[in-house]
DNA sequence: ATGGCAATGTAATGTTATTACATCAATTGC
DNA sequence: GCAATTGATGTAATAACATTACATTGCCAT
C-alpha cells in the first residue's frame, strides 16, 4: 500500500476521529473543528470521503457516523470485509474480520452473479461493560 | 405468530411497498399517499415502525429506504438475521438468510459478552441483470 | 360515563448529506 | 515563463431524512 500524505483538512478530521472515544457524526466533527477554521459540512464530508477511500476511516451505516479504523497502519482495505459491534449504550465500537462470513457472502453473490461493491455488517446491541 | 390486523395507515404504507419494484424512502412513500390523505412524514414513520415490528417490512440502513419482506406470510422475524443484496443500478433488492453467517456472528458476540440487538448485513453492488 | 390506551393529525424543528459555484495552489506540457 | 489541467478548498444554499411536541380521536374495559 502506498501511503498518501493527508491534506490539512483530512489530517484534522482524522485526528478528531482518532482521539474520539467512539464514533462521531459528520456534524459533530464539524463542531470540533470550528476553531480550526471549519465552517461548512462539506469540508468534513470531503475529508471523510478521502479517508474512507484510503481505508483510514469507516462509516457506520446504521448510525450515520464515522470511526477511525482500528489498525490504520495497514490500511484496512487489506483485511477484506469489516464487521462491527456497536454498543447502543456507551457508543463503543469494535471492529472485526471473519473470513468464514466473508467467504459465505462472496459465495452467495457469486452464485447469483451479483457483483459485490461495499458490504456492511453491523451488530447493534449492548457491550459487556454496559450489560 | 399471531397476525395483527393492520390499521388504515399501516395498510396503505404496506400496500405501497408491496406494489413497488424496489425499496422506497419514507418521503417517497409519503408522496405516493398524498391522495389518500397523508400530509406529514410522521404518518409514514409511525406506520413503518409498526410494520418493522411485525416483521412485514425491512429497513435498508445503507440506503435509508424500506422494502416489503419477501415472505411476509410467515413474519420474517422467524428467519433470524436477514441479509440483503442491493443493486445500485436498478435498485433491486434480494433478501436471504444464512445460518452459518448467523452462527458466526452470534459466536463472536457471545465470546465478547456482547448482547446482540438488531444486525444489519447489506451488500451493495450490481445485480446479474445490470452487469 | 369515564379512564386508559393506541392510533392519528399537524406543525415545527432537528439532523444528515448534497449541489452549485467561485477560488486557490501545485503540476504538467509546451 | 506560462497557459492548461487537476485536486483541494471556501461558502452558501438546498435537499433528504427523521424526530419532538402537542392536540385530538376512537375504542374498549371497567
Amino acid at each position: 500500500m502506498t501511503t498518501q500524505p493527508l491534506t490539512r483538512n483530512q489530517g484534522l478530521v482524522f485526528d478528531v476521529l482518532t482521539h474520539s472515544e467512539g464514533p462521531l457524526s459528520a456534524y459533530s466533527i464539524l463542531d470540533k473543528l470550528r476553531d480550526d477554521g471549519f465552517r461548512a459540512p462539506l469540508q468534513v464530508y470531503r475529508a471523510l470521503d478521502k479517508l474512507l477511500e484510503f481505508g483510514l476511516v469507516h462509516r457506520l451505516e446504521s448510525i450515520n457516523a464515522f470511526v477511525a479504523c482500528a489498525h490504520p497502519e495497514e490500511g484496512c482495505h487489506a483485511h477484506g470485509i469489516t464487521a462491527f459491534t456497536i454498543c447502543e449504550t456507551c457508543g463503543k465500537v469494535t471492529e472485526f474480520h471473519d473470513h468464514v462470513i466473508e467467504d459465505r457472502l462472496k459465495g452467495f453473490a457469486k452464485d447469483r452473479n451479483f457483483k459485490t461493491g461495499k458490504t456492511t455488517i453491523e451488530i447493534r446491541g449492548t457491550c459487556a461493560g454496559c450489560a
